[in-house]
DNA sequence: TTGACATATTCCCATATAAGCATGTATTGT
DNA sequence: ACAATACATGCTTATATGGGAATATGTCAA
Protein backbone atom coordinates (compact mmCIF):
# COMPACT_ATOMS: atom_id res chain seq x y z
CA UNK A 1 0.00 0.00 0.00
CA UNK A 2 1.22 3.21 -1.01
CA UNK A 3 1.09 6.39 0.94
CA UNK A 4 -3.09 7.69 1.82
CA UNK A 5 -3.95 10.19 -0.92
CA UNK A 6 -3.09 13.42 -0.26
CA UNK A 7 -6.79 14.47 -0.68
CA UNK A 8 -8.31 11.59 1.85
CA UNK A 9 -8.20 14.43 4.54
CA UNK A 10 -6.69 17.45 5.88
CA UNK A 11 -3.66 15.88 7.74
CA UNK A 12 -2.94 14.39 4.19
CA UNK A 13 -3.49 17.80 2.23
CA UNK A 14 -1.39 20.23 4.71
CA UNK A 15 1.55 17.62 4.43
CA UNK A 16 3.05 19.41 1.59
CA UNK A 17 4.90 22.76 2.37
CA UNK A 18 3.91 24.57 -0.39
CA UNK A 19 -0.48 23.50 0.36
CA UNK A 20 0.64 25.59 3.56
CA UNK A 21 1.87 28.31 1.94
CA UNK A 22 -1.09 28.59 -0.11
CA UNK A 23 -3.91 28.20 3.09
CA UNK A 24 -1.58 31.44 4.61
CA UNK A 25 -1.97 32.99 2.21
CA UNK A 26 -5.74 32.69 1.20
CA UNK A 27 -6.67 33.26 4.85
CA UNK A 28 -7.22 36.59 5.18
CA UNK A 29 -8.92 37.44 1.45
CA UNK A 30 -10.20 36.03 -1.41
CA UNK A 31 -7.14 36.08 -4.34
CA UNK A 32 -6.78 35.11 -7.46
CA UNK A 33 -5.05 32.13 -8.96
CA UNK A 34 -2.60 34.90 -10.11
CA UNK A 35 -1.56 36.95 -7.06
CA UNK A 36 -0.79 33.73 -5.72
CA UNK A 37 1.56 32.64 -8.18
CA UNK A 38 3.11 36.22 -8.41
CA UNK A 39 2.67 36.42 -4.08
CA UNK A 40 4.64 32.89 -3.57
CA UNK A 41 6.53 32.74 -6.59
CA UNK A 42 5.27 29.68 -7.80
CA UNK A 43 4.42 28.18 -11.47
CA UNK A 44 0.74 28.38 -12.16
CA UNK A 45 -0.13 24.68 -13.00
CA UNK A 46 1.91 23.85 -9.40
CA UNK A 47 -0.70 26.83 -8.20
CA UNK A 48 -3.47 24.76 -9.61
CA UNK A 49 -3.05 21.62 -8.97
CA UNK A 50 -2.48 22.08 -5.34
CA UNK A 51 -5.78 24.21 -5.32
CA UNK A 52 -7.29 21.25 -6.65
CA UNK A 53 -6.10 19.21 -3.75
CA UNK A 54 -7.09 22.13 -0.81
CA UNK A 55 -10.33 22.18 -2.56
CA UNK A 56 -11.19 18.60 -3.04
CA UNK A 57 -10.33 18.39 1.11
CA UNK A 58 -12.48 21.41 1.59
CA UNK A 59 -9.94 23.79 2.84
CA UNK A 60 -10.08 26.37 0.31
CA UNK A 61 -13.52 28.02 -1.32
CA UNK A 62 -13.85 29.00 -4.95
CA UNK A 63 -15.84 31.67 -6.52
CA UNK A 64 -15.76 32.85 -9.99
CA UNK A 65 -15.34 36.33 -10.93
CA UNK A 66 -15.42 37.36 -14.77
CA UNK A 67 -12.53 35.31 -15.76
CA UNK A 68 -10.57 35.25 -12.81
CA UNK A 69 -11.09 33.08 -9.74
CA UNK A 70 -11.32 34.10 -6.41
CA UNK A 71 -9.47 31.64 -3.75
CA UNK A 72 -9.94 31.72 -0.15
CA UNK A 73 -8.98 29.83 3.07
CA UNK A 74 -11.99 27.24 4.56
CA UNK A 75 -10.70 28.22 7.73
CA UNK A 76 -12.80 26.20 9.66
CA UNK A 77 -11.28 23.16 7.52
CA UNK A 78 -8.54 23.15 9.77
CA UNK A 79 -10.51 22.64 13.18
CA UNK A 80 -10.17 18.87 13.16
CA UNK A 81 -6.55 19.47 12.72
CA UNK A 82 -6.70 22.15 15.94
CA UNK A 83 -8.40 19.99 18.20
CA UNK A 84 -6.52 16.85 17.13
CA UNK A 85 -3.50 18.54 18.09
CA UNK A 86 -4.96 20.30 20.99
CA UNK A 87 -5.09 16.67 22.57
CA UNK A 88 -1.50 16.67 23.50
CA UNK A 89 -1.85 20.39 24.77
CA UNK A 90 -2.00 19.56 28.40
CA UNK A 91 0.87 17.08 28.34
CA UNK A 92 3.20 19.46 26.73
CA UNK A 93 2.08 21.82 29.72
CA UNK A 94 2.43 19.26 32.36
CA UNK A 95 6.11 18.81 31.26
CA UNK A 96 6.60 22.59 31.02
CA UNK A 97 4.73 23.12 34.24
CA UNK A 98 7.18 20.15 35.88
CA UNK A 99 10.60 22.30 34.46
CA UNK A 100 9.05 25.62 35.90
CA UNK A 101 8.42 23.48 39.12
CA UNK A 102 11.98 22.29 39.26
CA UNK A 103 13.41 26.04 38.63
CA UNK A 104 11.82 27.28 40.87
CA UNK A 105 12.63 24.52 43.74
CA UNK A 106 15.98 25.23 42.31
CA UNK A 107 15.29 28.66 42.99
CA UNK A 108 14.89 27.72 46.50
CA UNK A 109 17.61 25.97 47.44
CA UNK A 110 19.70 28.57 46.05
CA UNK A 111 18.01 31.37 48.71
CA UNK A 112 17.98 28.73 51.55
CA UNK A 113 22.32 28.31 50.97
CA UNK A 114 22.70 31.96 50.39
CA UNK A 115 20.87 32.90 53.81
CA UNK B 1 9.75 15.24 -7.51
CA UNK B 2 7.70 12.63 -5.14
CA UNK B 3 6.00 13.97 -2.09
CA UNK B 4 8.13 14.71 0.70
CA UNK B 5 9.62 12.08 2.71
CA UNK B 6 7.56 11.27 6.05
CA UNK B 7 10.38 11.65 7.98
CA UNK B 8 10.65 15.40 6.75
CA UNK B 9 9.05 16.97 9.32
CA UNK B 10 6.08 16.34 11.50
CA UNK B 11 3.53 17.19 9.23
CA UNK B 12 4.49 14.70 6.51
CA UNK B 13 5.02 12.76 10.10
CA UNK B 14 1.50 12.86 11.21
CA UNK B 15 -0.28 12.33 7.55
CA UNK B 16 -0.34 8.98 8.46
CA UNK B 17 -3.28 7.81 10.26
CA UNK B 18 -1.98 4.61 12.48
CA UNK B 19 0.89 7.35 12.93
CA UNK B 20 -1.45 9.29 14.51
CA UNK B 21 -2.73 6.61 16.55
CA UNK B 22 0.25 5.35 18.05
CA UNK B 23 1.16 9.56 19.42
CA UNK B 24 -2.67 9.30 20.80
CA UNK B 25 -1.90 5.98 22.28
CA UNK B 26 1.33 7.17 23.83
CA UNK B 27 0.57 10.66 24.69
CA UNK B 28 -0.22 9.64 29.17
CA UNK B 29 2.40 7.22 29.84
CA UNK B 30 4.93 5.58 27.94
CA UNK B 31 4.39 1.66 26.95
CA UNK B 32 6.13 -1.33 25.12
CA UNK B 33 5.86 -2.10 21.82
CA UNK B 34 4.19 -5.20 22.22
CA UNK B 35 1.12 -3.37 24.20
CA UNK B 36 1.01 -1.10 21.41
CA UNK B 37 1.17 -4.01 18.85
CA UNK B 38 -2.33 -5.08 21.12
CA UNK B 39 -3.39 -2.20 22.27
CA UNK B 40 -4.02 -0.59 18.42
CA UNK B 41 -4.25 -4.51 16.71
CA UNK B 42 -1.43 -3.99 14.35
CA UNK B 43 1.20 -6.28 13.06
CA UNK B 44 4.39 -5.88 15.12
CA UNK B 45 7.11 -4.78 12.15
CA UNK B 46 4.03 -2.40 11.03
CA UNK B 47 4.51 -0.59 14.49
CA UNK B 48 8.40 -0.24 14.77
CA UNK B 49 8.34 1.10 10.75
CA UNK B 50 6.25 4.18 12.12
CA UNK B 51 7.62 4.29 15.69
CA UNK B 52 10.57 4.62 13.57
CA UNK B 53 9.32 7.74 11.70
CA UNK B 54 7.92 9.11 14.65
CA UNK B 55 11.31 8.58 16.21
CA UNK B 56 13.01 10.34 13.27
CA UNK B 57 10.92 13.53 13.47
CA UNK B 58 10.76 13.51 17.35
CA UNK B 59 7.96 13.00 18.17
CA UNK B 60 8.32 10.10 20.23
CA UNK B 61 10.94 9.22 23.01
CA UNK B 62 12.34 5.77 23.43
CA UNK B 63 13.89 4.22 26.53
CA UNK B 64 15.38 0.81 26.70
CA UNK B 65 13.95 -1.52 29.94
CA UNK B 66 15.47 -5.13 29.93
CA UNK B 67 14.25 -6.57 27.05
CA UNK B 68 11.63 -3.90 26.23
CA UNK B 69 11.46 -0.64 24.72
CA UNK B 70 9.13 2.11 26.06
CA UNK B 71 8.09 4.12 23.97
CA UNK B 72 6.20 8.01 24.73
CA UNK B 73 4.97 10.92 22.76
CA UNK B 74 6.79 13.85 22.92
CA UNK B 75 4.11 16.20 23.13
CA UNK B 76 5.96 19.46 22.52
CA UNK B 77 6.98 18.20 19.31
CA UNK B 78 3.24 18.67 18.14
CA UNK B 79 3.50 22.14 19.13
CA UNK B 80 4.49 23.53 15.76
CA UNK B 81 1.58 21.78 14.30
CA UNK B 82 -0.64 23.52 17.01
CA UNK B 83 0.81 26.70 16.38
CA UNK B 84 -0.01 26.98 12.45
CA UNK B 85 -3.41 25.44 12.95
CA UNK B 86 -3.76 28.62 15.52
CA UNK B 87 -2.80 30.56 12.57
CA UNK B 88 -6.35 29.85 11.32
CA UNK B 89 -8.11 29.95 14.57
CA UNK B 90 -9.07 34.04 14.32
CA UNK B 91 -10.70 33.19 11.07
CA UNK B 92 -12.94 30.96 11.77
CA UNK B 93 -13.96 32.52 14.88
CA UNK B 94 -14.88 35.69 12.70
CA UNK B 95 -17.19 33.07 10.59
CA UNK B 96 -18.49 31.63 13.51
CA UNK B 97 -19.18 35.54 15.12
CA UNK B 98 -20.08 36.77 12.07
CA UNK B 99 -23.43 33.42 11.87
CA UNK B 100 -23.93 34.39 15.30
CA UNK B 101 -24.40 37.79 14.52
CA UNK B 102 -26.68 37.44 11.91
CA UNK B 103 -28.65 34.66 14.04
CA UNK B 104 -28.96 37.72 16.79
CA UNK B 105 -30.16 40.00 13.60
CA UNK B 106 -32.62 37.72 12.56
CA UNK B 107 -34.15 37.38 16.27
CA UNK B 108 -34.46 41.10 16.79
CA UNK B 109 -36.52 41.06 13.32
CA UNK B 110 -38.94 38.25 14.61
CA UNK B 111 -39.64 40.22 17.69
CA UNK B 112 -40.22 43.31 16.20
CA UNK B 113 -42.62 41.42 13.97
CA UNK B 114 -44.38 39.74 16.72
CA UNK B 115 -44.41 43.05 18.54
C1' DT C 1 -15.67 35.86 -34.38
C1' DT C 2 -11.28 36.16 -32.97
C1' DG C 3 -7.65 37.01 -29.98
C1' DA C 4 -5.87 37.56 -25.50
C1' DC C 5 -5.94 36.56 -20.88
C1' DA C 6 -6.74 33.36 -16.76
C1' DT C 7 -6.87 28.97 -15.11
C1' DA C 8 -7.08 23.82 -15.41
C1' DT C 9 -5.61 19.44 -17.03
C1' DT C 10 -2.60 15.88 -19.19
C1' DC C 11 1.57 13.31 -19.78
C1' DC C 12 5.98 11.77 -18.26
C1' DC C 13 9.38 10.76 -14.76
C1' DA C 14 11.85 10.13 -10.48
C1' DT C 15 10.86 9.02 -6.02
C1' DA C 16 8.87 7.53 -1.79
C1' DT C 17 5.89 5.20 0.36
C1' DA C 18 3.00 1.22 3.54
C1' DA C 19 1.89 -3.50 3.89
C1' DG C 20 3.28 -8.34 4.19
C1' DC C 21 6.53 -11.68 4.89
C1' DA C 22 10.96 -13.24 6.19
C1' DT C 23 14.88 -12.57 8.70
C1' DG C 24 18.23 -10.20 11.71
C1' DT C 25 19.67 -8.51 16.36
C1' DA C 26 19.65 -7.69 21.25
C1' DT C 27 18.61 -9.10 25.96
C1' DT C 28 17.26 -12.06 29.56
C1' DG C 29 16.25 -16.45 32.13
C1' DT C 30 17.76 -21.02 33.06
C1' DA D 1 25.71 -21.45 26.27
C1' DC D 2 21.13 -21.63 24.61
C1' DA D 3 16.47 -20.96 23.89
C1' DA D 4 12.92 -17.67 24.15
C1' DT D 5 11.31 -13.12 24.07
C1' DA D 6 11.03 -8.40 22.15
C1' DC D 7 12.06 -5.43 18.48
C1' DA D 8 14.06 -3.87 14.18
C1' DT D 9 15.22 -4.21 9.46
C1' DG D 10 15.34 -5.88 4.57
C1' DC D 11 12.92 -6.98 0.44
C1' DT D 12 9.16 -6.80 -2.87
C1' DT D 13 5.09 -4.80 -4.79
C1' DA D 14 1.28 -1.70 -5.78
C1' DT D 15 0.41 2.93 -5.77
C1' DA D 16 0.44 7.89 -5.43
C1' DT D 17 2.99 11.71 -5.76
C1' DG D 18 4.99 16.79 -7.34
C1' DG D 19 7.40 19.14 -10.86
C1' DG D 20 7.96 20.57 -15.73
C1' DA D 21 6.41 21.23 -20.25
C1' DA D 22 2.74 21.28 -23.28
C1' DT D 23 -1.88 21.79 -24.10
C1' DA D 24 -6.83 22.31 -23.19
C1' DT D 25 -10.74 25.01 -21.43
C1' DG D 26 -13.21 29.06 -20.34
C1' DT D 27 -14.32 34.01 -20.45
C1' DC D 28 -14.16 38.51 -21.82
C1' DA D 29 -13.06 42.51 -25.04
C1' DA D 30 -12.94 44.60 -29.47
Amino acid sequence: MARAATTSDVFNAIAEQKRRQILVFLAADEKQVNEIVEGLRLDQPTVSKHLRVLRDVGLVRMRRNGRHKLYQTEAKAIRPLYEWASTFERYWSDQLQRIKQRAEQMAREQQRENR
